[in-house]
DNA sequence: TCCGGCCTACCGACCAGTAGGTAGGCCAGT
DNA sequence: ACTGGCCTACCTACTGGTCGGTAGGCCGGA
């Protein structure tokens, strides 16, 4: 119905990122996803043609709602270095505290090759990679940040920054308190700006 | 039979796991494990009492191989802090090298929480992780170390190490060359001694 | 040397349950 | 009268698991 808040066609979308993200792809049932919305499994085929359709959407708005926030956040600093990596390094955190089941969904399908559904997650990052190494690679020419390589580097952040939300449910268990509420959040991202801010110091 | 080279028994876990690294708990099929070895069905059963149990006994080797190896090397490092670093990081390169498929479980089963089949991943790591936590505090106290939040850094650092491995089909997307290439792997590990190096040293 | 008995490993056939997906009907809003 | 959204009922394919049965190796007794 139009009067609803929101739409069908949207909670089943949120529902079916929730238990993509809690179970996987092959974990969740339509079924599922659709008692979630409190319908019955027809109904949410009347919406989406498809599992694999409703996946796709699902994938497509979680990784491209990160990169536009990204996007924002880079375009929004100048061309100071260390500054745009902590912009980068807080808009992610803020992003991932904010949808916490984005980066499961991400990580699930980095596992698979990103690549099982028709959709090339590597294609789509390949550029986005390949800009932030240019860059890296002018500051470390410029002397800003100390010579390191800079593919390995990104590959390293990547890992370290996304690991602390997608592990999220093992971190539980192995320190106390929620890992992802937002003093531990903030301790998390304080810490890799630390970490990072010392290896690329100069001299 | 008694004169195959490796026991069917083995073989089935070695195909499971390469089928549970590959494709997850949930999408893989004990059909397509039976296949894989070349039986049938009923017959892995007689193997193994349902599928949770050999799945049990896959992410259980997989964990425990792990972890002996870590603490060979660890044992075998004396009490010099950085080498048992880079110990650490040598030996478990080596491991993930051999053993390609062992990262991919255990990464899927951290982010499923680690407890979905009655194992407790955190109840297991975390004896490991407190260990790891005092040796820094105590090599920062010493002064050898740079004062860091240890916690955050074990997360980081774990992160870091483990994403390359896991995240291997998508990583293959984003550079040159196979991302396991024993090269690629060396620089890797090169990159990440050199970033943890530069972040712990004092001064 | 033969024998019956027991064992392990494997198989085809079958079971109940559940998956994704389709067909067709009901009904409120326009 | 039509449409969009939802429903029940149904389909086929496949799941994990069980069943009864078989081929063949091993072994103790005659």
């Amino acid at each position: 119905m139009a009067s609803d808040q929101v739409s069908t066609r949207e909670s089943i979308l949120l529902a079916a990122q929730q238990c993509f993200a809690d179970h996987g792809y092959a974990a969740t049932s339509l079924n599922d996803i659709a008692a979630e919305v409190g319908i019955r499994r027809p109904s949410l085929l009347h919406h989406f043609a498809s599992k694999e359709a409703l996946y796709g959407e699902v994938f497509e708005r979680s990784l491209s709602d990160w990169l536009v926030r990204l996007e924002d956040a880079v375009s929004g600093v100048g061309d100071d270095g260390w500054a745009l990596v902590e912009a980068v390094l807080n808009v992610s955190a803020e992003f991932f505290v904010d949808n916490p089941d984005v980066v499961r969904v991400l990580r699930r399908e980095a596992i698979d090759g990103g690549v099982n559904l028709g959709i090339d997650m590597g294609g789509i990052l390949r550029p986005l990679f390949n800009r932030a190494k240019s860059f890296l690679q002018r500051e470390m020419d410029a002397g800003t940040f100390r010579t390191m390589e800079p593919e390995y580097l990104l590959l390293s952040a990547y890992g370290a920054l996304l690991s602390y939300f997608s592990d999220a449910p093992l971190i539980a268990g192995l320190i106390d308190g929620d890992p992802l509420g937002s003093d531990r959040v903030a301790g998390h991202i304080a810490s890799l700006r630390d970490l990072y801010q010392a290896a690329l110091r100069p001299g």
